[in-house]
Parts: structure tokens; C-alpha cells; sequence
RNA sequence: UGCCGGGUCGUCUAAUGGCAGGACAGCGGCCUUUGGAGCCGUAUGUAGAGGUUCGAAUCCUCUCCCGGCAGCCA
């Protein structure tokens, strides 16, 4: 083997982050028996975002990678915040994100019945106990961060009658948080987690699975642990701030005496320009700053989606971004960068004219049919056919009455290039009473057709246009940023740095006609102007609507 | 100031005692019938101070900075 094979060798097998060096330890040490099985355990209390995705990407790609299992389970313990909407989304996106997850979606829900045996045990230990504090009383016996808590009156019930309380909540005998089921630790711990914490608390309501059949539900704590011991999961895979709930998650399993899997933490997704938290997410939706959960400025996963993005695109960007513990601000360019690489090498390409301004060819007549590339980056596209006639629309930004130095479109006098046809020459300008103007009269030269090869003469520029008679007209909306500020969740005010321009409606677009047909969620990069596709809400027979997904990456700079 | 975790180019991330590398974003150039794409080049980084060592981003000590934790949320 030569030096460099043995280099590209090492780099094939070399870890993609800490999580992947841990389980190549524990298949060394034969530690789960060879087994690599993760999970995404999403509670059903909102839709998914761009975080959710590094996390489902990460646990699927460990479970593809090993020729392990991967679960996507539904934290579903707490009936006041959840709906089956929010499971319908989830699902359909971790779908959408090619995440298999085995033959069914699971429920911690289906194992309220063994967690509610689980703790009995643990009171029959001596382990946990029923408390009569309230809310505030706890709060107020927990200590603070400095000094340890006090011990609730009720932690040395008997056995006896922590059994009978706990089977008298489950009945519902008592009323919404008058009594909890507490695990007997440690009330002086330094790590307040493990301050007696709560198992149990009384919630008399409607479960989206359940339905009425409990009014006892089993807190994060409790439950998460167990829902990963009952699956047998290897590697429990979640966000740092859960670091301090490790030391809970492994007392519970190891006074149970039951499978134990391995809690691993890394640093969460944190995206520039944009919030992340479900909290703000659902503020957002429910006061209406956006249009829903899938509204293409939302970072979540159903407004990637509907703005353009791909599965591929998504995923490419979790990989880059990498995983580690450290807390990181990832810039949107990153992302950025990933649809524009997909969408470039897929994307169909068609010419669009966003804000029209009307040119007429004064020395031409007729119409004929031009050979217009379908993808440069694939020529297995093919070509298509482009209406070339008299009157045409160009981009009202592809002309300057007074250029700046460098500007190399149409000006007065000027030659540019019409994409895949002729090179044509601004001979007049038509202004309106407003002095806006209106109209240009060109000529094209007609030793210039592009393909022909017999044309000596070189612009600087090239413009795309559409015939005035073929065109087909489209609404487009173009989308900005959501925030004016890089990190908008750090701040108490973060609705005042909403940026009050993240979509701007164009409503008399001129598209070329092959756009008519379009099918929501097709893709096309609009040569100069973008990539875009069209919506699915807003789109209609009658009508069509096209989302801006990302602009094409500009490189030419006003210079002043 | 209790406990836990973390500090490497502007940003994200590698280097596991042995040449601080990659990607994105910059910048410069080439090419181009998309000012797209592509290609080439280039600058910028180990929080600080000591110590161990032939050799330290990596190990030790101290300091500084950042994040998380006081829900019957997850």
C-alpha cells in the first residue's frame, strides 16, 4: 500500500465525531453485544425544525452507518401540550427526511402500564415516595443553587401507604397537583435534579392516545429512561441540557436493575437570523407574525419543504456542521450553500422575468423557436424550445439609464446579449408623464444568434427575457431573513427584531410558458434571479405561485 | 458565588504527545452566452500565565471567559 492510499484509507475509517469514536469503543469492548440501536424521541407538542433535523439525521446516519436500528419514538407524557397534529407533522417529516424507522412508530404512552409497575417497585424499595406539597411548597423546599433543599414531611410514609396513595391517584382520587409521587435521593444534592425529584403528578386530562384512561402521568425524568431501557437502546442520544439529568437517568435504571443504556450529550443546532425554540416557533404561528408552522421563513422542517429545500440538501447540511459539545452559533450561509449544491446540479433551468419592463425589437419581425439548455451541470436535460418574437419582457434591474462603473447590462446606446438568442442594442428610452420609464427600443443584430457561430462581436453581459405574447403570468414570493439580528433567541425582545420585509409579493411575474404546468413543490432555478418552486398553499389552477428558495450567489458588487 | 459542561481561522469543525487541516464566508485571479456553476491561488486561529516533555491545541497547575441547572415542561 502506498503512502497516499494508506492516508485516503485512514480517512474513510476515521471517525465523523465523538459520538461515532464512543461506539467504535463499545463495539471494541464488545459492550452492547455488537448491537447499535438509536432513537429520536420527539415530544408531540409542536412541528419539527432544522434542529430536530441534525438530531434525527445524526441518530439515523449512526443506526444506517453500524447496520443498527433506529426508532422514532413520541415522548407523549404530558396531555396538556400535545396534540395528534403535532404526531401527524412529525411523522410525515421524519418520513420526508428518509429516516427509516422500522415497522411502526412507537408511543411512551404504550408503556405507562409497565412504568406505573416500575414504580411500585421503586416504592416497595423504600425509593419513592407519595407527597402531599404543593407546586410552591416544593419549590420552596427545593434549596437553591447554593444551599440544599428540605425534606418533605410526607418521605418517610410507609411503604404500606405509599402503595395504597400511589393506587388511589391512579384511580383519581385526588384532585390535579394536590399529591406526587417522589424518588427518594438525595435532598442536599449539589445537582438539584436529584433533590427528590418528581415521578408522578395528577393531570386530570384527555391524553391524544389514551384518552381518559390515566390522570397520573410519568415526568421527563422518570420516563425517558425507561422508554429507551424497554426498547433497547444502546446509545440515548440527546442535547447538553439534559448533561445534568444523566446522573437521574442512571439512578433510576440502576435501582430498577434494569437494561441500562448509555445517555450521550451534544450541542444543539443554533442557526443565525432565526429562533428555534417550539416556544417562539409557536408564538410565532399563534400571533401570526408567520402563515403557519410551514410558512418558508419558518426554520422548521414542513417551511423548508414548502420553500424548496430537499431531504438531500438537509441532510448534506447536518454534515457539514458536524457534532461536538461546544455551543455554536451555525451561520444560514452554511445552509445556504447545501440547496444551492443540490438544487444546481438538479434543477431545471427556465427563464423568468420578476418585475417586467417591456422591450420592442424595431427591426424584427416574425417569431421563431431558439434552443434553450436545460441544465448545464447535466446534459443528460437535453435542450427545449424558447418563442423568440418582436416584444419582449426583460428585468426592469437589467436596465440603467445611468450605470454605475462596472454595470454590465443594457444601458442607453449599450449592446447586451438576450440568453440563447441575439445580441440587441438599446436605441431608445420610453418614459412615462412620471418620468419612470416604460418601454426600450432595441435593435438586435441579426449576425449574432447565439449558436450560430457567426457573430465576431463580444458584450459584457447577458440577460434572460420572455416573449410579451407567450409569457405566462405568476405570482412569486420572494422571502428574506425573519430576523434583522444574528441571534434573536438571546434577546428578551426578540419580536421587536422581526425584520419587517421577509416577503415581498410580486404578483405580475412574466414566467417562460414551459412553467405553466408546473406541479406544487417542482423545482427550477430561474436563470440569474434564483432557485424557486412552486407553493403548495397558495397555489392554485387558476393561479400560479412560486416560492423563492434561495437567490442565486450574487459576486457582482456596486462599487462606489 | 454550588454542581455539571465547554473554550482551535469571521463561522462550523478536524488534529487523541509529532507538519494546526477541511468546509462555509472573504479576498485575488482564470474561465464562462446565467455577474450562476467550475477551476486556481490567498489571508486569518489553539482564551491567558506557568509547568512537564526532545516535542503540547492535546498532559498538569492557576486564572479568565461562555453555556446549562432552583417546572408537578421536555
Amino acid at each position: 500500500m502506498s503512502n497516499t492510499e494508506r492516508q485516503n484509507n485512514s480517512k474513510e475509517i476515521k471517525p465523523k465525531n465523538f459520538i461515532y469514536e464512543i461506539i467504535d469503543e463499545d463495539l471494541k469492548t464488545n459492550k452492547w453485544n455488537g448491537r447499535v440501536h438509536t432513537r429520536f424521541p420527539p415530544e408531540p407538542n409542536g412541528y419539527l425544525h432544522i434542529g430536530h433535523a441534525k438530531s434525527i439525521c445524526l441518530n439515523y446516519g449512526i443506526a444506517e452507518h453500524y447496520g443498527g436500528k433506529f426508532n422514532l419514538r413520541f415522548d407523549d407524557t404530558n396531555p396538556e401540550k400535545e396534540e395528534q397534529e403535532y404526531v401527524d407533522s412529525i411523522i410525515e417529516d421524519v418520513k420526508w427526511l428518509g429516516a427509516n424507522f422500522g415497522e411502526k412508530v412507537l408511543y411512551a404512552s404504550d408503556y405507562f402500564e409497565q412504568m406505573y409497575n416500575y414504580a411500585v417497585e421503586l416504592i416497595k424499595k423504600g425509593k419513592a415516595y407519595v407527597c402531599d406539597l404543593s407546586s410552591e411548597e416544593v419549590t420552596a423546599t427545593r434549596g437553591t443553587l447554593t444551599q440544599p433543599g428540605k425534606e418533605s414531611p410526607f418521605r418517610n410514609r410507609s411503604v404500606e401507604e405509599n402503595l395504597d396513595l400511589f393506587e388511589r391517584m391512579r384511580k383519581g382520587e385526588f384532585p390535579n397537583g394536590s399529591k406526587t409521587l417522589r424518588a427518594k435521593i438525595d435532598m442536599a444534592s449539589p445537582n438539584l435534579n436529584l433533590r427528590d425529584p418528581i415521578m408522578y403528578r395528577i393531570v386530570h386530562e384527555e391524553h391524544h392516545r389514551q384518552g381518559n384512561a390515566w390522570c397520573i402521568y410519568p415526568t421527563y425524568d422518570w420516563a425517558h429512561g425507561l422508554e429507551d431501557s424497554i426498547e433497547g437502546i444502546t446509545h440515548s442520544i440527546c442535547t447538553l441540557e439534559f448533561e445534568n439529568h444523566r446522573p437521574l437517568y442512571d439512578w433510576f435504571l440502576d435501582e430498577l436493575g434494569v437494561y441500562h443504556p448509555q445517555q450521550i450529550e451534544f450541542a444543539r443546532l443554533n442557526l443565525s437570523f432565526t429562533v428555534m425554540s417550539k416556544r417562539r416557533l409557536l408564538q410565532l404561528v399563534k400571533d401570526g407574525y408567520v402563515d403557519g408552522w410551514d410558512d418558508p421563513r419558518m426554520p422548521t422542517i414542513s417551511g423548508y419543504r414548502r420553500r424548496g429545500y430537499t431531504p438531500g440538501a438537509i441532510k448534506n447540511f447536518t454534515e457539514m456542521i458536524g457534532v461536538a459539545k461546544r455551543d455554536a452559533l451555525t451561520n444560514i450561509s452554511l445552509l445556504e450553500y447545501a440547496i444551492r449544491d443540490d438544487l444546481n446540479k438538479r434543477a431545471q433551468r427556465a427563464m423568468a422575468v420578476l418585475r417586467p419592463l417591456k422591450i420592442v425589437l424595431t427591426n424584427y419581425e416574425g417569431e421563431e423557436e431558439l434552443d434553450a439548455v436545460n441544465n448545464p451541470e447535466d446534459p443528460k436535460a437535453g435542450t427545449r424550445k424558447v418563442k423568440f418574437t418582436k416584444e419582449l419582457y426583460i428585468e426592469q434591474t437589467d436596465f440603467m439609464e445611468n450605470p454605475p462603473k462596472g454595470y454590465h447590462r443594457l444601458i442607453p446606446g449599450g449592446e447586451v446579449r438576450l440568453r440563447y438568442a441575439y445580441i440587441i442594442k438599446c436605441e431608445e428610452v420610453i418614459k412615462n408623464e412620471k418620468d419612470e420609464v416604460v418601454e426600450l427600443r432595441c435593435t438586435y443584430d441579426p449576425e449574432t444568434k447565439s449558436g450560430s457561430g457567426r457573430s465576431s462581436k463580444k458584450v459584457k453581459g447577458t440577460i434572460h427575457w420572455v416573449s410579451t405574447k407567450y409569457a405566462v403570468t405568476s405570482e412569486v414570493r420572494l422571502y428574506d431573513r425573519l430576523f434583522t439580528v444574528e441571534n434573536p433567541g438571546t434577546k428578551e425582545d426578540w419580536l421587536k427584531t422581526i425584520n419587517p420585509n421577509s416577503l415581498e409579493i410580486i404578483e405580475n411575474a412574466k414566467l417562460e410558458p414551459l412553467l405553466k404546468n408546473a406541479k406544487p413543490l417542482d423545482k427550477f432555478q430561474f436563470e440569474r434571479m434564483g432557485y424557486f418552486c412552486v407553493d403548495t398553499k397558495y397555489a392554485i389552477k387558476e393561479k400560479l405561485v412560486f416560492n423563492r428558495t434561495v437567490t442565486l450567489k450574487d459576486s457582482w458588487v456596486f462599487k462606489k
